[in-house]
DNA sequence: TTAACAAGTGAAACATGATTCACTTTTATT
DNA sequence: AATAAAAGTGAATCATGTTTCACTTGTTAA
């Protein structure tokens, strides 16, 4: 007899995945899932094409590991301004997570186009589905909790869930895929929550 | 000297450029783009692949002209009912817009889904976005002279114009890219309206 | 009926990546 | 050392189409 792994092996294993994943993300970041080929983070990394074979099934799953990846952080940050721990009000709440996901998709290079509106087969369509249903969810339990709290007027919380996603993906992150620079963040980040609190409570707060 | 196009030749020119389109249209309304490849569009006609290439440059022409024939008939139901002849109040303008495009999109098969959301390659994702901005450009000039006779709220009517696109897209053409039956049209439908028209009037007309 | 050109053909060449696999190298055990 | 197993290699192969092109067929005018 004779090989067995051993911790430092298994760790070595392990470290290099982490790498694998890292790079390939920050593929994603900078120029998008349309960058992310297996020679492309092969040569990123200085390795060979067949090694990554040794930690990934096919391209597909590699790919669904990224978007996994890279969505956790980014739903977590949305349901924390959604449920947070004190006693918030609801509309105080909306705001909150609109805000932090039209902040963090700006900043995010084309992250936020990558994960929602980037064109990408259709293998990859199913795991962006379940990205934005994690979204549309959120809003509906937020949506429906204010509407039990009478702070919401009666609307279906699923479908409007589901409409704030698209008004977040349609107006925010398709533009910051075209390469549009944003002039003024604050701005428009302002008008997006104004009409997406509107959209919800039927009233217009600050007229802007 | 010898040949010379007459009349007849040119229309059987005309006639088979017009089957192609058609053909292809009637691919990408039951199957999506993603089933649009020439040797598909060659044998449905019963031609070859190359006498397609007489015809069009390139498969990105053909998908663009596809698009684009597509495109405009729906455009125009959309903007026709935003500007109407008659004089007609602004919320019930925007009532029939979103309802017309909701009604449409439900009963186009995938032709819909193809044009705003199915992933397709990145040379055609410039075309849908065209598309998308002129449905955003109708709803934003219907909003802003809503406006203007002070029947809906100050607001950033580009914004608001993308975001019911985003909102219809999301709400209602995703769902049925998924191949999910639309158990309820009725009553989805009159969901997307009620958002919508919050969205921008910031009243719930009729508590659903 | 033939010269001149357009329309049509479809097998072969291209393009773009993903994936495989026979082989080499490294690591661990006796 | 000798052996076994895993990690790593990268050129070759596959998979999916698009696009070309030498060639055949159809059409028109002289």
């Amino acid at each position: 007899m004779a090989y067995r792994p051993t911790a430092k092996t298994k760790q070595h294993r392990i470290e290099r995945f982490d790498t694998l994943l890292t790079a390939a993300l920050a593929i994603v970041t900078k120029e998008g899932f349309q960058a992310l080929t297996i020679s492309h983070l092969a040569t990123k990394v200085g390795i060979a094409t067949g090694t990554i074979y040794k930690y990934f099934d096919s391209k597909a799953q590699l790919c669904s590991e990224v978007f996994k990846m890279a969505t956790k952080k980014e739903v977590e940050k949305v349901k924390l301004a959604s449920f947070p721990n004190q006693k918030i009000n609801y509309e105080t709440r909306l705001t909150n997570a609109v805000t932090i996901f039209a902040d963090r998709a700006i900043r995010s290079e084309r992250l936020a186009y990558a994960l929602i509106a980037e064109p990408v087969d259709p293998t990859m369509e199913l795991e962006r589905l379940k990205y934005r249903k994690a979204y549309a969810g959120i809003f509906a339990q937020l949506i429906n909790e204010g509407i039990v709290a009478k702070e919401f007027p009666q609307q279906n919380a699923n479908i409007s869930g589901a409409a704030l996603v698209g008004v977040l993906a349609e107006s925010l992150v398709t533009p910051l895929g075209q390469g549009i620079k944003i002039s003024n963040a604050i701005e428009l980040i302002s008008s997006i929550r104004t009409f997406c609190l509107r959209a919800i409570t039927g009233v217009t707060k600050h007229q802007q």
